[in-house]
DNA sequence: CGCTAATGTATCATAATGATATATTAGCGC
DNA sequence: GCGCTAATATATCATTATGATACATTAGCG
């Protein structure tokens, strides 16, 4: 494990930017915050986390051991961490990458499987309206919020990245819903004449 | 290397139940068609096709060698392959999986390099906005062909889909980019006073 | 007191990426 | 017809990422 071209120990970097972290509380910070448009699992977590320290990028805290009797390991951001952070964030970020199963699914199942792909629309429809739902309470909960601070904004900047990415997929979906419809009923025609 | 859990498998399969597949064109077909929300390696290709063919689910046809004196496997799914794929349709869908970069930067760059986010914001939709202009030429393309059948409508919902996030991801960033100037002269306000 | 959920660290088999190696052919300019 | 680049084609490998699992403690609930 060499680390040199991953972006975990960025994103690791970023959050103890922010505050002091454990591997545990980066993965419910990734789980909270970012889950819609980034993930990272404990198996890169924790060995991504030795490396950084390793490479002097971060360091463990005297309370290595200990914290209401429980193992707890925390991690702290050196100033060379923040040096690396900095400059990885001025280099042009990579285009994304995006996995859509549903979309796969759509792409295979037009030909054969219309009533199928019809149901799994709805189910996605569904999920992000959720989504949507979520994301624009967390919105209302940032504007609530007196502090207006940059933290702030980075929260509300992503937050809204989600608000316009849940609202376009559903709206998608609905749009092909209404497309397969339109492909059954030209199908039935074609049968009665 | 077991396959038993990963998507590439399917993908192969849908590829080859349209038309019989090298694994070259298939790489071709995911780059021109899937690219926007789906990606393989030819890492993952290669072992996977022989795998299929280890399993039954397709075969490699007799011209196995030499199409103008040059090497090439095609390979044609059976009808086990067809049954395996036609379960994994009616399957629900995981979950989609996304890594935005660019969003990563937005979240740990707004307190410290706020000049640096506008600027990744402008490449950002320039690229959007190239994205889009492809979709909905290639929407215009499908929608000068005669044929109304099952597979072009496959392709024209997944293009629709790249144009609905292409659109919303644009409008987000210019919406961002609105929120940075704000940000921006709320501290030029703060500092001159 | 026992149950479940949450906090916490850690590893491993499987999966996926990105780079590289190898070889042939097609087309282009000169 | 010679060299150049791009496209076609297969293949492997080191690195990176995922998902499942193991283990242990504590908090809260009935």
């Amino acid at each position: 494990m060499k680390k040199d071209t991953g972006k975990t120990r960025y994103i690791l970097l970023g959050l103890m930017s922010k505050r002091p972290q454990t591997g545990y509380s980066i993965k419910k910070s990734i789980e909270n915050e970012f889950r819609h448009f980034w993930q990272e699992s404990f198996g890169q977590i924790y060995p991504t986390l030795k490396l950084l320290v390793e490479q002097g990028l971060a360091e463990t805290t005297e309370t290595e051991i200990v914290q209401n009797g429980r193992q707890t390991i925390t991690y702290t951001i050196t100033e060379k961490g923040r040096a690396k952070l900095k400059r990885w964030l001025s280099e042009a970020p990579d285009v994304e990458k995006l996995r859509y199963e549903i979309l796969l699914k759509v792409s295979f199942g037009t030909a054969t499987d219309l009533d199928t792909i019809d149901q799994h629309l709805d189910a996605f429809i569904g999920r992000n309206e959720k989504a949507l739902a979520e994301m624009e309470g967390f919105l209302a909960f940032l504007n609530g919020l007196e502090d207006q601070g940059c933290e702030r904004l980075g929260s509300e900047l992503t937050a809204l990245c989600g608000k316009y990415l849940y609202t376009a997929m559903k709206d998608w979906a609905v749009a092909a819903k209404k497309k397969i419809l339109d492909q059954k009923e030209l199908e039935h025609e074609t049968k009665n004449t």
